[in-house]
DNA sequence: CAGTTGACAGTCC
DNA sequence: GGGACTGCCAACT
């Protein structure tokens, strides 16, 4: 097995691996697969969106990708992700709430 | 083969 | 704290 799939299978891989109430920035993906192409890993993101937990794959300002905040939302608070005080106030617009990444940022292979 | 785009990141002002 | 510029990698035209 091993990495016999292409970069976007990698990638997949990796975002299957974050738990729930976890989530994992582009640069971290990209770093644990070797790469530093962030922004590679969201166009990944963007062409198996929908057959993986994207949600879970932010960027490194704690914020969800451009057009999709509410969707990510409402599965932070569905998994209870931890959110940024001010995002977690009810009523705030979805792309004024922010992932709290001091707690919620997770890697492989350690807990 | 080279230029452009993109669900990004880090640094500077 | 927020906005602008540059650098990165992979896929498309």
């Amino acid at each position: 097995m091993s990495e016999e799939l292409d970069f976007a299978g990698a990638v997949l891989a990796v975002v299957e691996l974050i738990p729930p109430a976890r989530v994992m920035t582009y640069g971290d993906v990209a770093a644990t697969l070797g790469s530093r192409g962030a922004r590679a890993v969201g166009r990944v993101m963007a062409e198996s969106g929908g057959t993986v937990a994207w949600w879970r794959v932010i960027r490194a300002d704690g914020r969800p990708p451009a057009g999709h905040e509410a969707d990510a939302v409402a599965e932070y608070r569905s998994e209870g992700t931890p959110l940024t005080a001010a995002s977690a106030h009810t009523g705030a617009d979805p792309k004024d709430v922010r992932v709290d990444l001091a707690r919620a940022r997770w890697e492989p292979d350690l807990d």
